[in-house]
DNA sequence: TACATATAATAAGCGTGCTTACTATTCAAG
DNA sequence: CTTGAATAGTAAGCACGCTTATTATATGTA
């Protein structure tokens, strides 16, 4: 009943993780960008203009993870913030052509990856792994979990 | 063929891990434990006097990683550091009565998070879960890993 | 209008990982 | 025995997440 290795979930997953990002970060290490940055120039690519609260409900990460990311991206050239003309509190997000110009490589680059990631892995497991995992986040994003529960009752799971 | 959702496979993994972690605290904030302090301990309450350098070849994170863990575990009264009589180099790591106390309470409250975790999961589902994420971790940890390759090769795959 | 509340962004400081560089100690040659 | 390489541990400083607190601006209500 424990010997089905579920009782590793935890450890593996945070293996997982880290071995994934890890490989991506050397991959990408010569454009200058990590994964979180990864992960949110992806956001303001579909998105340009927008607001940082919205970027960190998108993220689901806190306001202030995403303002101390944003200061590190602008002083990397990715991303540019500008006012927003009808409310002063506001900072809008925008890509830099640097931005737009390294998307493509680094989308095919995070696919190498999983490529890697999966092989020997068979299509229908690839199909039960993407479930489970969507799976988990819902259970998980559901109750108790404060400030998550805030956005997701707010907004609907955003794709 | 990429309609499959593999493209969303790191944002996933991601997420996973963020949230079980963060529910994992959430319970665990009572006890003062984190989930890296806990699995650090679960090495140490198996192999009690284990040196630092062996710890982060278990845990997979740098010596200088371990080192720091280590000091707030032991300000946290979780574990002790004793002198090797043999090498004045090392320092062996016990657990404190504290910890062994401590351990069943969260192993059990570990197993509470995976099975909220994989609410809906069928057992052939979740079979399949532990074996696509072994997988990975194989996959990803043989080669250009620079410093877990040279644990692999001297060590191989410690359980 | 004025005051209370809410929201956007940031500051300060912590935990956990990293790289790079250092000290102390051991071990292997010569 | 002495010198040089390897090993154990740590320091300094960075990235990225967090909590808590602060500032500036909007907004709703008396």
């Amino acid at each position: 009943m424990v010997s089905d290795g579920i009782d590793r979930l935890g450890f593996l997953i945070h293996d997982v993780q880290r071995l994934m990002r890890k490989r991506f970060e050397a991959r990408a290490s010569g454009l200058g960008l990590s994964s979180a940055q990864w992960r949110l120039l992806v956001r303001v690519a579909k998105e340009a203009g927008v607001a940082q609260a919205r970027l960190a409900e998108l993220l689901e990460i806190e306001p202030i993870s995403v303002s101390r990311l944003v200061d590190r991206m602008e002083e990397g050239g990715w991303i540019e913030r500008r006012q927003d003309a009808t409310d002063r509190r506001v900072r809008m997000i925008f890509p830099t052509e640097k931005a737009n110009a390294a998307y493509a490589d680094v989308k095919s680059l995070a696919g190498e990856v999983y490529e890697e990631s999966l092989t020997g892995v068979s299509a229908e497991e690839r199909r039960v792994l993407i479930r489970v995992l969507d799976t988990i986040v819902q259970n998980l994003t559901d109750g108790e979990t404060s400030s998550l529960e805030k956005i997701k009752n707010r907004e609907g799971r955003a794709a």
